[in-house]
DNA sequence: GAGTTTGAAACT
DNA sequence: CAGTTTCAAACTC
């Protein structure tokens, strides 16, 4: 009953997008397309979109689906839906649709596609920003409208399918904007500027997903290709083709359980004949690989990819080179995945599965408990249960009291639950309940724990070595009688020290007291007062003489501003940064973080972006008005950091800011080579 | 394995 | 938002 329920939200959700397809395959679009002699001109307006970054408005088309981006599976979704409309609709020319149907037995097919894919979601995504629609729809459109009417090009592409991945956007737009490789660039490039400009912080990080989702997706093409594919049947070549991506996406896709549903979904359709679920689970890692991949790939890609720095590698590796990048990726992925170590992955890193990744990986060497207890469950219970199971009696495994629900993982056979809903066959009902909850506490599915940036941010000055921990629990923990010393703490559970965020009493937390952290940010503080106060003094001296030697030249300005003027460094080279990366309005809190962590980011390169895309996630988290027990939280306003680039600059309260955004921070953090 | 303790999650 | 209840994991025996 209830699953019947809510199914009808998926599917009409699914439906919703359908018109923007039809839009774009419609016969007239099409017509219109080939008699409109803008179309070269688009495409190439597109290249210079890029570069410049002056977009226009976006078309009436791609308007609608903003607002659905930041909800739910945001633009990951709205972009399934297109394609799935596409892929799985009504027969319309789709871009999809045309490439498979040219590209159709071609070997490497899914990679082109995947590919074109890729680059259109870029565009999607920078549509979702409305600041380069014109780019998007010329993508898609070139896309959709091309292959129909320009079969001979792409099928010469075809014939040299080695090299079609490149030379295919090319053909497909109008091959005249460069190099395929240097458009490619343009484009990724241009999605990571649109990514930080996006109003929403989760864009960014969704859109650094996708682009990992690009490589994720040729990693399964070829597995897909052979085992999906068959498992399919019944559908034609199209459909797993089509498909595939798209839930490959969803799968990358930061952890909502929505996304983690579409993961499910096709395994569990599938699984469905022959209950997947509890093989993949039940893991013989090898053997059922090609079953378990898509579920437990995706997931482990997001936690990887977040996290870990190899994944971030691969993924620039992705940019760089696409032959190289399969093996990069397929070789950090498979190793994981052979341990099934997805639920555990997911364990704490839900939504984001960013963080369990690096925590895994820098407990490792954190955190020997905690570890321990990792290792034990990959080492030892892969065969049952590479993760733990839950003991469920009265939640039916539909709260978060559950820690497989609350990981984002359907219960098992190991599990010893009592009336289990949290299974394929619930899958629906595991979602809506999951959107409950996430109604209730958008965050109640993200890590725990989340690495501080602290190390990385605060690198410049010695109270990175301060900081007790690298990691620590995100929402704090409450322990009154446990003293933080027993798993009863979710700090000491996870084997981080307590933090300002921590309620706790009596801290004796092992990984790193409460009080010590204060006393740490204390004395950081004072430190960087002590700096500030001192360089402010130079430089008013340093003014002062120089105004008496050069009246002329410099303005006499009032000591703080010409310290504003000198800081302009930080506003003026960091600034439009921060711009650029955060947009104007948006996320005005991570401003800050922004100005602090420039001149790292400035030296970052692509993949870089990828980092802070990633760490974006978690100082969301931090920021997110879950539970703002933390005074932090209650200190860091908006509006605070928003003037922290003048204000920074002006005496200690600016240190104050310092440090508060200090203490935020969780960009750099998550680069697990710190 | 049963019972207790604990603190998060959920509820009011 | 604070207090209470529910819940399941962690812990103890």
């Amino acid at each position: 009953m209830d699953n019947e329920n809510s199914q009808k939200e998926p599917a009409s959700k699914i439906e919703t997008p359908t018109p923007k397809s039809k839009f774009e395959d419609s016969p007239v679009f099409n017509f219109i397309n080939n008699l409109s002699p803008f179309e070269s001109v688009k495409s190439f307006s597109s290249a210079q979109t890029f570069s410049s970054l002056s977009f226009t408005s976006p078309p009436p088309v791609f308007a609608s689906p903003h607002p659905n981006f930041h909800r739910e599976s945001r633009f990951f979704r709205c972009q399934h839906s297109v394609d799935r409309s596409k892929a799985l609709g009504d027969g319309s020319v789709s871009k999809e649709d045309g490439e498979v149907d040219l590209n159709k037995d071609a070997t490497l097919e899914d990679d082109e596609e995947e590919d074109t894919e890729t680059s259109c979601e870029l565009p999607q995504i920078l549509s979702s920003d409305g600041q380069s629609p014109p780019h998007h729809g010329e993508d898609i459109v070139t896309q959709a409208l091309l292959p129909p009417s320009d079969p001979p090009p792409l099928g010469e592409a075809n014939e040299d399918s080695s090299m079609n991945r490149l030379q295919k956007i090319p053909d497909s737009q109008e091959g005249e904007n460069g190099t395929p490789a240097s458009r490619r660039l343009m484009a990724d490039a241009a999605a990571e500027l649109l990514v930080f400009r996006s109003p929403n912080d989760s864009e960014a990080f969704t859109c650094l997903v996708d682009k990992i989702s690009s490589s994720e997706r040729r990693f399964f093409a070829r597995v897909k290709h052979h085992d999906i594919i068959p498992a399919n049947g019944s559908s034609n070549d199209n459909e797993p083709l089509a498909v595939a991506p798209n839930q490959l996406v969803s799968n990358v896709h930061r952890g909502s359980m929505r996304r983690r549903c579409l993961d499910f979904e096709v395994p569990g359709k599938r699984k469905k004949d022959d209950d997947q679920q509890t093989v993949c689970d039940n893991n013989k890692p090898e053997s059922s690989s090609s079953k378990c991949v898509v579920p437990g790939i995706g997931l482990h890609l997001n936690a990887i990819a977040m996290a870990s720095s190899n994944t971030k590698i691969s993924i620039t590796h992705e940019y760089s080179s696409s032959g190289e990048i399969q093996n990069t990726f397929s070789g950090s992925i498979t190793p994981v995945h052979s341990q099934d170590t997805v639920p555990e992955t997911l364990d704490h890193a839900e939504s984001q599965p960013g963080e369990e990744a690096p925590k895994a990986l820098v407990f490792e060497e954190l955190i020997p408990d905690s570890f321990q207890k990792k290792k034990q469950v990959l080492e030892g219970g892969e065969g049952e249960s590479s993760c733990k199971r839950c003991n469920c009696k009265k939640s039916k495994c539909l709260k978060l009291y559950c820690e497989c629900f609350a990981a984002g993982v359907y219960c098992i056979e190991p599990c010893s639950c009592v009336d289990c809903f949290n299974k394929p066959i619930h899958e629906d009902t595991v979602l809506a309940t999951r959107k409950q909850i996430e109604s209730r506490n958008p965050l109640a599915f993200a890590p725990k724990v989340i690495r501080n940036s602290d190390s990385s941010i605060m690198d410049t000055s010695d109270d990175a070595s301060k900081t007790p921990a690298s990691a620590r629990h995100k929402r704090g923990c409450n322990c009154k009688k446990s003293n933080c010393l027993k798993k009863y703490c979710e700090c000491y559970q996870s084997g981080v020290g307590c933090s300002i965020n921590c309620r706790c009493e009596g801290c004796k937390n092992a990984f790193g007291r409460k009080d010590a952290y204060l006393h740490t940010i204390m004395e950081s503080k004072q430190e960087d007062d002590h700096e500030t106060y001192e360089k402010r003094t130079e430089k008013i001296q340093q003014n002062s003489k120089e105004v008496e030697q050069n009246p002329q030249p410099s303005t006499p300005l009032p000591p703080y501003r010409h310290l504003v003027a000198h800081q302009p460094f930080l506003s003026r080279n960091k600034l439009p940064p921060t711009q650029f990366f955060l947009g104007a309005g948006s996320s005005s809190f991570r401003k800050p973080d922004c100005d602090v962590t420039q001149s790292v980011n400035e030296k970052k390169s692509l993949e870089t972006v990828t980092e802070d895309k990633t760490e974006i996630m978690p100082d969301i988290l931090n920021t997110s008005p879950i539970k703002a027990n933390s005074p932090n939280r209650k200190r860091v306003s908006p509006a605070h950091i928003g003037s922290s680039e003048p204000g920074s600059i002006l005496g200690k309260r600016s240190n104050g800011r310092k440090l508060i955004l200090r203490s935020i921070p969780a960009f750099p953090s998550l680069n697990p080579n710190q």
